[in-house]
Formats: structure tokens, C-alpha cells, sequence
DNA sequence: CTCTGTTGCCTAGCGATGCTAGGATCGGTC
DNA sequence: GACCGATCCTAGCATCGCTAGGCAACAGAG
């Protein structure tokens, strides 16, 4: 029995260090690098067993993306603990998701552009995409006024989604993020 | 010297017949569908042709952006001829630009997310490029008030943007993009 | 009209990709 | 000590973007 329990713990430590490994590998080079060839010898173990564990290298980059939304949501939940007043949590908040996206950009590759039938919104939806979506709404919601709250979130939340984007691709003016978050803060705040 | 002429053009039309055969695959299958061999197998003419005329099937994407931009021009420049004044121009350019991007969604990946080296905001820009942005920041610079006029117009067409690879991507709920985009630019006219 | 040089195109193939089939090897069990 | 199942690796498949090399058709000179 205890037999089982050391093959299963080695098992799990082997999966965390796929994942932990692609994603490594994808921060340091891009995504384009992680090939299953380089992963398996990263490992030390052949391509197939890549495939014991996950069922594809799609699998592989959605576990790093849900890696991705429990940090973002446990920091923007630390962000907002620390911040005065809902006012201040939500300019906070928005600050926070910006730096986020710029500080892991092949995280946030992973989490928007890479892993895109990851099911959002749904009762079955991955724990830490609801954690994410909740961090964000919670805060959002506390400064939506009489607006609906979800879409009010919605918005919130696409227009920090689209600055991480455009910045990350080279579409807007360098070194001005904060003058740009300062002015969304704002407007959205009315 | 006329015939010269006609090897011209004859040249130039297959240049045009690679984009749109590209474009054209991409929107009924997706861009994971256009490889340069079904691309060949469309223009009628052997893989090798392709390359006569782009270094790489990166540079047919970038001519596929590039005809994206121009329309989405057009398509801005269109419905602000025909609106009532700055706000009323400012509301229908922003739901123009949700409508396009997702009436074309492969041409708009190819815009955004593949085409991703395409100079921006750089004195030798092409031309496209240029055109969009201008579009966008003439409305947007007319209801910026006091405010910067291009922090202004990167932080609308960002939150546009946002919007557009969030529903794409199925993140938000569907049937509100009405809602969001309302909201957004009764946030944004302050 | 013939010959020649160039141009334009295709066939074939290279290295690398994601993924899989098959056998070998190790361990636990009777 | 012999079997049996799980685990892992070697080898290979189809497909990808891209390129080398040769063949054929055509324009221009005599």
C-alpha cells in the first residue's frame, strides 16, 4: 500500500514538474520553443511520457494557463486587502492586472491566447478561473453604482485585458501604462 | 515592353489571389488550416510560388493584417461620416469596431494576434496602419475634453480591443455586447 | 526560322513538429 | 524462482515550413 502512495506522490511531483518546466522554458524563449522534444529532455524522462500525464501538448499549456489564474487571483486579492476604500482597492486592482500581464507575458499568453476552450463562466468551470473572475468582480462590483454589476465587470475587465495586449505588442506608446490605468480608474469610477 | 507589362501584372494579380485565397481559408477553417501546402493546392501553382513572392508564410499573415486595417479604416471612416455630431461618432465608431472584429474574426487575429511584428506607431508604418489609428484617434480626440488625446484614444481603442478577444474567446457572456459597449462609452463621454 | 540564354516553375527532399506503436525492462506477487 | 503487470524508451508516422536542383518554355539575336 505504501508502495502505491510513493508512485503516486512521485507521479504527482513528475506532473507539477511538466508544468512547471513548460512554463519555465516559456518565459525564458516564448511558447515556440516548448516543443515536446525539448520538454521530455527538460524532464529527463522520453516524449511519451508527456503523454501518460497529459493528452496533449494543448493539455500541457492549459495547466500552466489555470497555474496562471490562481496567482493572478491571489494577487489581485492581496492587492485589495491592503488597499483603503473601495475606490482604492478597485484603482489598486487594476494596476496590479496590468503589472501582472507585462511581468509574466508567457503566462498571460498561456491564460488568454494559448488555452482557448478553457471553459469560462460555466458551472463546471476549473476552481481557479472562478477564483480570478470573483477577485476581479468583487472588487469591480463595489464601485459599479447603480450599473449592472457583471457587465460594469466585464468592461472593468476587457479594458485592462486589451492595455496588457496592445502594450505586450508593441501597438501602444512605451512607459506610459500608469497615465493609462489612471485615466480607465477614473472614468470608470465617474 | 508590353509584355513585360503583362508578366507585371499577371504577377500581381497572383500576389492578390495568395492574400485572398489565405484570408479566404482562414475565415471558413481557421488560420491552423492555411498551410502553405493547401495554399499552393488553391492558387493552383506548387508550394515554391509562395515564396517567390513572401519570404514566409509569416509575411502572407501580414499582408492578410494589412488588408484588415485599410478596411477596418473604411469601415470607421464610414459610419463617422454618417453620425450626428462627436458623441453620436464617437458611439458608433466604438460599436463598429466590436461588429467588425467579430464579423471577422480570422482577419482580426491576423490583425492582432498573428501578425504580431507589424511596426506600429513608427514614422515608416504602412500605410494601413497609419489609416486605422488615425480613424480611431480623429473620433476619439474630438470627446477626449481635457484630456490627453492619445492616452485618450489608446485606453478606448484598448478597452475596444479587450472586448473584442474576450467575447472571441468566449470569456464573457454572449448576447450582452450591446450592454458592454454602451456602457463602455457612456464611461468614456464622462 | 533556328539557336541560345534566361526566366519561371515543379518535383523532391530536408529538418523539425506533435503524437503513437511496439518491445524491453523493472518491480511486485505467488 | 517464475510469472505478470506496470512503466518507460526507441523508433517511426504524417505533417509542417522551407529550399535545392533540374526541366521546360519563352524572349531575343542571328
Amino acid at each position: 500500500m505504501s508502495i502505491h502512495q510513493r508512485r503516486e506522490r512521485e507521479r504527482a511531483e513528475r506532473h507539477q514538474l511538466i508544468i512547471s518546466s513548460a512554463r519555465e522554458l516559456a518565459e525564458a524563449e516564448g511558447w515556440e520553443a516548448v516543443t515536446t522534444r525539448r520538454l521530455a529532455e527538460r524532464i529527463e524522462y522520453s516524449q511519451p511520457v508527456l503523454y501518460s500525464h497529459f493528452a496533449g501538448k494543448t493539455e500541457i499549456v492549459a495547466a500552466v494557463a489555470l497555474e496562471g489564474f490562481a496567482e493572478l487571483a491571489a494577487a489581485l486579492r492581496a492587492v485589495v486587502r491592503e488597499a483603503d476604500g473601495p475606490a482604492a482597492a478597485f484603482a489598486a486592482a487594476a494596476h496590479e492586472y496590468l503589472a501582472f500581464g507585462l511581468a509574466n507575458p508567457a503566462l498571460y499568453d498561456a491564460m488568454f491566447t494559448l488555452a482557448t476552450d478553457l471553459p469560462f463562466g460555466r458551472p463546471d468551470s476549473p476552481e481557479p478561473l472562478k477564483e480570478a473572475f470573483a477577485a476581479l468582480a468583487g472588487t469591480f462590483a463595489e464601485v459599479a453604482g447603480e450599473r449592472d454589476p457583471e457587465v460594469f465587470t466585464e468592461v472593468g475587465w476587457a479594458s485592462l485585458h486589451g492595455l496588457v495586449t496592445l502594450v505586450r505588442g508593441g501597438r501602444l506608446r512605451p512607459g506610459l501604462e500608469r497615465a493609462r490605468v489612471d485615466l480607465l480608474v477614473e472614468r470608470l469610477l465617474g
